[in-house]
DNA sequence: CGAATTTGACCGGC
DNA sequence: GCCGGTCAAATTCG
């Protein structure tokens, strides 16, 4: 399963590769490097969520986990990579995603809503960055939605979108993918790339979209 | 050891 | 009853 996405995001990259060492005029227009991006990315993204706890194993972990093991709070796995990041400051705490707060101090944990009916494991970060009249927050994203919104499941425009990408196990969404900047953001950033190290491959959400960087 | 982070339990509103 | 916020506790990292 995994070595399979893993396989399938290499053999994209390769195709990438030499797309991008031919001259311009003989670009076709069946594969675009975006179009490639899009589905090396989604191979990885399903690769990883198959190492760190797909559907396959982890509802009966689920249960398993309630009985034998304790609860697990405050299992995280080291502090958030910059990896996979960015912030974003507004006048506001809200975005297009449902969040689940947490946490208990000046700065707020968020956790998709869909979390464990999804997988989907983004989370944010919300704090205050100033108080008096407008009033600004600095919201840092990290990982990326693989959840469904409500309202893009049934748009055309969605289905015509993963039609187009013609591998079921590919269907991700590319706007998931990457941040959205074109909400009503004032200052979004992605945090410094880096010195990234590749240990933790594992890692959920250690995913980082540098090679979109490019135009 | 403390800060950071995450979870489960609980509780209130709709 | 479901959903989301608050609280307290648990775990890991520096």
């Amino acid at each position: 399963m995994v070595k399979e996405h893993l396989v399938q995001g290499k053999e994209f990259a390769v195709q990438l590769q030499s797309l991008l060492q031919q001259p311009l005029a003989h670009h076709n227009k069946s594969a675009s490097p975006h179009d490639l991006i899009l589905k090396i990315l989604t191979c990885f993204t399903k690769a990883l969520s198959s190492v760190t706890g797909s559907k396959d194993f982890s509802n009966e972990f689920r249960k398993k986990d309630k009985q034998v093991v304790k609860n697990r709070r405050g299992c995280y796995r080291g502090k958030r990579k910059a990896l996979d990041s960015w912030t974003r400051e507004t006048t506001t705490t809200e975005d297009e995603h449902a969040w689940r707060k947490y946490g208990q101090k000046e700065r707020c944990y968020y956790r998709c809503s869909h979390k464990y009916d999804q997988e989907c494991y983004a989370t944010k970060q919300v704090e205050r960055i100033k108080e008096e009249e407008p009033i600004i927050y600095r919201t840092k994203y990290f990982g990326h939605h693989v959840c469904k919104r409500p309202q893009m499941i049934t748009t055309s425009r969605e289905e015509s979108k993963l039609q187009h990408s013609r591998d079921k196990s590919c269907a991700l969404d590319w706007q998931d993918l990457i941040p959205d900047f074109s909400l009503e953001g004032v200052v979004s950033s992605y945090n410094d790339l880096n010195g990234l190290d590749m240990d933790n491959v594992g890692e959920f959400g250690d995913f980082h979209f540098e090679a979109l960087e490019f135009s």
